[in-house]
Parts: structure tokens; C-alpha cells; sequence
DNA sequence: TAGATTGTTAATCGATTAACAATC
DNA sequence: TAGATTGTTAATCGATTAACAATC
């Protein structure tokens, strides 16, 4: 018989996650130790008992009365959960300014993602950029059969997504993060995250989601 | 008396505008003239009862029976909503490769939004990207008030955040969008929204939030 | 007219908040 | 010990879904 896994976290739950870990993180440069539910709900403007509730999806150890959590166990409970101890491999098919700018981009180490190259139909673009290497369209499939790569970041124009996207599918990906602003069809399987950076910059602006 | 004003929209609805609204176009682009809320709720996987509500909180007109809804009409009615009809000038301060692709994007026109110069402490950086002046920092605050821009935008490194945020608050800025990964404070009175594209590129990757 | 699709009212579902006993 | 902070159970709140009469 299963054991029961207990409560799940929610979407919403998840997406605070991060948030927990880059202050825990602050804290630790800080030298904090312990740290209540109660401090860090007011950082990151949260209820206390939402972190708690939170905290007790992720955490292996249970935060002790009158001291909190310890700051390291978090981060490391978190760093697990959030999958960033795995190594996952990404491409980044588009060599545009995003794409170069996630490619010169180091902070993915700390999530657990490699970004091992780029890709563009552009001959200007071919070449490598902060060390890595940006290929022609044609080698896409050969790569990411090679190194395993999971991931696929979209950073193309819109009137070329499509196309790109089809070929990602093609080399057998099957999660893409599309940076590229417009709808996609992918097959049925085919893990698709639109982020739609300018949308959320603009929704940001006329004050729509201001208190978020 | 005041006139009650109905519902509002939720934060739900509201980060839900954006996909009907870029989906709505590409229909008006297709030739599409009238449109139905389970063939929207359909192509962006939604429930046509939830888009049925939701374009109800934005549509100037009633959906019609056995037609749907005015692609052209809800495509202006959206971008009122969002208020893509409006003008509002931002500046970037950090002119590393993501403020520079930033500067480069010509997509936030459709948003309202003008992205007019960038800021970096690095002379090597000053000149000019796609048209658009990339200044010294020192005088970001004469430019905030010579353009009234309202909106800031930061992509320096994690270690220059606070202190070009402060600067950004200094200059008058009270709306910040920040890409820079780390947790910022800032006065009563100014907003801030986090972007973490690393964080949600890793929780997407990790199988997280696969369903969204 | 007949039927597809709307808008609305009520029911369900899920997440947040409140209350409180347990405990270091 | 006394008290702050935890984890848990119950109540509230908000959003989604279901049901259905209205209507082009």
C-alpha cells in the first residue's frame, strides 16, 4: 500500500518558492542561522502562516519554536525541490540580442541549467558568444541528441517562431520556454510556457498589477 | 450615489488578458471577423465559461448569440483594458545584454510603451543602441524629468541592483521592473516587480509548472 | 423556427487566513 | 518556567465551473 504523500504544493505555492530561496539566500550572506516565518513574511510581503504553510511542503526538518528554520536546511530543502541540484541541458535557438544575452548570462548554474548552445539561420550569427557555441539551424537535431538537451528557449522574431519551433520538436524536445510573444502549435506532448516579457512589462506599467 | 461598477477583474483574469488579446490578433490576421468563447477557450486551453467571463469584464459589446464576439471590437477593447493605448516612457538603467536587447526589442510600441534611453556606470557602454542613447548614470535624473519617464527597468548585475535602484528612486522613478534577480528595498510608495527569467526558466524546466 | 452561444445565478473547488494547542 | 513560534484543524475568501434561461 502507498503512502500517503500528504498535502501537494499548489501552483501559486510554487511560484513563491524562489522567492523564499533568494532571501534565504540574502540572509545566509548576511550570517543569519535561524530565521521565523514571521520575518521572512515581512520581507517578501506574505502572511506568516502562508510561509509557514509553504515551508512545511519543502522543508525536511521542522522549524524548531522560539528559533524559526534553519537558513541553510532551507535553502537546501528548496534547492531541491525546485530541481536545482539536477543538471538539465538547454539550447537557445535564436541569436539575437535575447538570445545572446541568455547566453552570456551565468547565473544558470545556480538553477541547475546548463545553456550549452545557440542556434540561428543566420550565417552572420554563427560562431560563439561567452564561450559557447552558436550553430547553423541544420545542426540542431545532431546537438541536442548529443548532449541531451531537455530545453529549448525560444528568442526568435515572432514571424519566425513557428518555424523554429517545429524544428525543436523535430530534434526531440519537448519542454520549450518561448520568449518569442506569439501562439504555437506543438503536438500533442510538447511542453509549451509562453513568457511574454513586454506583456508583462506593460501590464506592469498601467498599474494593473501593481500589487503584485 | 455612485453607480456600482460591477465586477472587477481578478489578478487571474488579468494575466489572462494578455494571451486572448495576442491570440485575438493573430484571428484578425487569419480574416477572422466574429469569434467564439469555446474556440478561444480551446486554442489557449482554457474553459470557454472562464473566457466568457473574462471578456465580459472588457467588452464594451455583448457577445452575440450563435457568432461570438467582434475580433476587431475585443482586440481594441483589450488593448483599452491594458492600456496599450496609452503612452508611457520608460528608461533601462544597466546597458549589459539584456538592457541592450531590451533596447533593440521594436515590439513594446504595440504595448504603450517607449523605451527611450538607457543608463550604465560603465563608459565603455555610452553611446547609442538601435537609435536609442545609452547615458552615464549621472544624468539619469535630468532625463527621467526632462521625459517623465515613469517606468524603470534594471538589468545590471545582481551586485549593482540596489544601488541603481536607488538611483532610479532618487530620479523620481516610482515604478520598477526589475530583472536583476535579487531582493531589492525600496520606499513606501514605490512599486516593484520581480522578473526572474532564470528562476522561471529552471521551475519550468523542472517539470514544476508544467501544466501552465 | 431551431439551435448555438451568450450572460447570470448558484455550486464547487482551491487557496489563504484565523484560531489554538503543542513545544523548544 | 514563560513565551515565542511552530504545525494543524476549521473558517473564510476568491476564483472557477456547472446549470440554465435569454436571445440572435
Amino acid at each position: 500500500m502507498e503512502k500517503e504523500t500528504g498535502d501537494s504544493a499548489s501552483k501559486a505555492a510554487i511560484m513563491r518558492m524562489p522567492a523564499y530561496l533568494r532571501y534565504l539566500k540574502a540572509e545566509f550572506e548576511k550570517g543569519s542561522v535561524f530565521v521565523s516565518s514571521s520575518v521572512i513574511a515581512n520581507a517578501l510581503s506574505l502572511s506568516a502562516i502562508t510561509v509557514r504553510k509553504d515551508l512545511a511542503l519543502v522543508s525536511s526538518l521542522p522549524g524548531k519554536p522560539r528559533m524559526g528554520f534553519s537558513v541553510q536546511q532551507l535553502i537546501s530543502d528548496l534547492e531541491k525541490f525546485l530541481g536545482y541540484k539536477k543538471r538539465t541541458n538547454a539550447v537557445v535557438v535564436g541569436a539575437g540580442g535575447l538570445g545572446r544575452a541568455i547566453l552570456r548570462y551565468e547565473g544558470f548554474e545556480n538553477y541547475g541549467l546548463n545553456v550549452i548552445a545557440a542556434f540561428d539561420i543566420s550565417p552572420a550569427q554563427i560562431g560563439a558568444v561567452a564561450g559557447k557555441p552558436v550553430y547553423p539551424m541544420a545542426r540542431l537535431k545532431e546537438i541536442v541528441l548529443r548532449e541531451d538537451a531537455r530545453l529549448g528557449i525560444l528568442t526568435v522574431p515572432r514571424a519566425a517562431a513557428q518555424e523554429a519551433c517545429n524544428a525543436m520538436v523535430d530534434a526531440g524536445i519537448r519542454a520549450i520556454y518561448s520568449l518569442a510573444s506569439t501562439q504555437l502549435s506543438v503536438p500533442e506532448g510538447v511542453h509549451i510556457k509562453y513568457e511574454d516579457l513586454a506583456a508583462s512589462l506593460a501590464a506592469f506599467s498601467s498599474g494593473l498589477l501593481v500589487s503584485e
